[in-house]
DNA sequence: ATCAGTTGTTTTATTAGCAAAACATCGGTT
DNA sequence: AACCGATGTTTTGCTAATAAAACAACTGAT
C-alpha cells in the first residue's frame, strides 16, 4: 500500500516554515521591543529586509498581519491565533523531548522548531494532555518516568537506525 | 531570546520531504513489484514523469540512487540506510500518535509522514525507547497508559490551542 | 541646508519542486 | 514496415523563499 494520498498533504499546509516564524518574530518582537517593523523582523530571522518585505506583503493580503499607520507591524486576530497555537505545540514538543526524551536542550529546540507548525491541532492537544499528565505529580507517571529514565541509562546498546522497527514493535505490516 | 540561530536549521536538512519520499518509494517498490523504474515512482508520488526524472537524476547525482543497464533504478547503500530512518521514524511516531495518544490512524499517518524526515537520530532513537517501554508489558507501563487513557476521557474540556501552555506547565521563561 | 544612516520597496536572480508539452526511444502488433 | 503505447528526458513556466542591489523616503546631526 503506497502511502501516495497522504505524502502530497505536506504542501498543502497553510503554514509553512517561513511564515511560521515571520509571525512568532512578530509576536516576540512585540513582547521584546514593543514594536515590530519590517527591518526588526528581518533581523530576528536573520534574513533581508527586501526577503521579509516580501513576504510580510503577503501575510498582509492574508489578513494575518496588520501595519500601522506608521509602518508598524502587528499580528491580526487570526494571526495572533495561528501564532499562539504554534508557540504552545512548540513548548509541548520541546519539553517532551527534553525533560521527558532527556535530549539536550539545543536538539530539544531544534526538532520542536522544525516540526511546530505541522502537527495538527489534535495531536498538538493530545501531546499536551499526555505530557501534563507524565510529568505532573500523579505517582504512577512518576514510577514510570523513574523506571523509563533508569532503563535510559542501561539502554546504550541500541544503535540507530535500528534495523526492523516494525519487528521490534511486532508489527504486522506496512 | 530570539530563536534566530536556530529556525533556519529547517533548510539546512539534508533530507527534503521530496527526497524523503522518492526514496521511500524506490524502497516500497522493490517490496511491492520488484523493480523501480522513473514512471512507477512517478505513478506512486503521483507526479510527472518529467519531474521524477529531474529529481531522481539529483539523487542518483548525490549517489543515493543508481541505475541498472536498463534503467532501473536501486537504492545505493547509502540511500538505503537514508530510508531505513526515516522508515524508523515513521512507525515509532505513527505508533506513538496512534496507539498511545489515540489519534485516528489516518491523522496519525499523515503527522508521521510530515515529520519523519525532520526527526534527529537522536530524537528518533529516544523516541524509540519511550515508545518500546510505553507499550511493553511493564506492569508500571501498563498502569500509567491505563491511567493516561482514563484521564483522556474524562478530559474533553480542554480546549485547543491552549492560551498559555507556560503557564500549564509552571516554565519559567521562553 | 546638507549629509549620513536607517528604513521600506522593487527588481533581478537563484534554488527546489512541481506541471505541461515536446521529443526521442524502445517494444510489441498488425 | 508502419503503427501504437509506454517510457525517459528536456525545455519552458510556475510558485515560494531567499539574496543582492538599486532606489526612495525619512530622521537626526552638524
Amino acid at each position: 500500500m503506497m502511502a501516495s494520498d497522504v505524502w502530497k498533504e505536506y504542501e498543502s499546509n497553510e503554514i509553512s516554515h517561513s511564515v511560521a516564524h515571520h509571525l512568532t518574530a512578530i509576536h516576540e518582537l512585540m513582547d521584546d521591543l514593543g514594536y515590530a517593523r519590517v527591518s526588526d523582523v528581518a533581523r530576528a530571522l536573520e534574513i533581508t529586509r527586501g526577503s521579509a518585505s516580501l513576504t510580510l506583503k503577503a501575510l498582509k493580503a492574508r489578513g494575518l498581519v496588520v501595519e500601522d499607520h506608521n509602518k508598524f507591524l502587528k499580528l491580526s486576530e487570526d494571526g495572533r491565533r495561528i501564532v499562539d497555537s504554534i508557540l504552545a505545540k512548540r513548548a509541548v514538543v520541546r519539553k517532551f523531548l527534553n525533560e521527558v526524551l532527556k535530549l539536550d536542550e539545543h536538539q530539544a529546540e531544534v526538532d520542536a522548531c522544525k516540526v511546530e507548525h505541522l502537527l495538527s491541532a489534535q495531536t498538538g492537544g493530545q501531546l499536551l494532555h499526555f505530557v501534563h499528565f507524565l510529568l505532573s505529580d500523579d505517582p504512577t507517571a512518576r514510577q514510570f518516568l523513574a523506571e523509563f529514565w533508569s532503563k535510559l541509562d542501561q539502554n546504550e546498546e541500541w544503535q540507530w537506525p535500528v534495523q526492523d522497527v516494525d519487528q521490534l514493535f511486532n508489527l504486522e505490516s506496512r
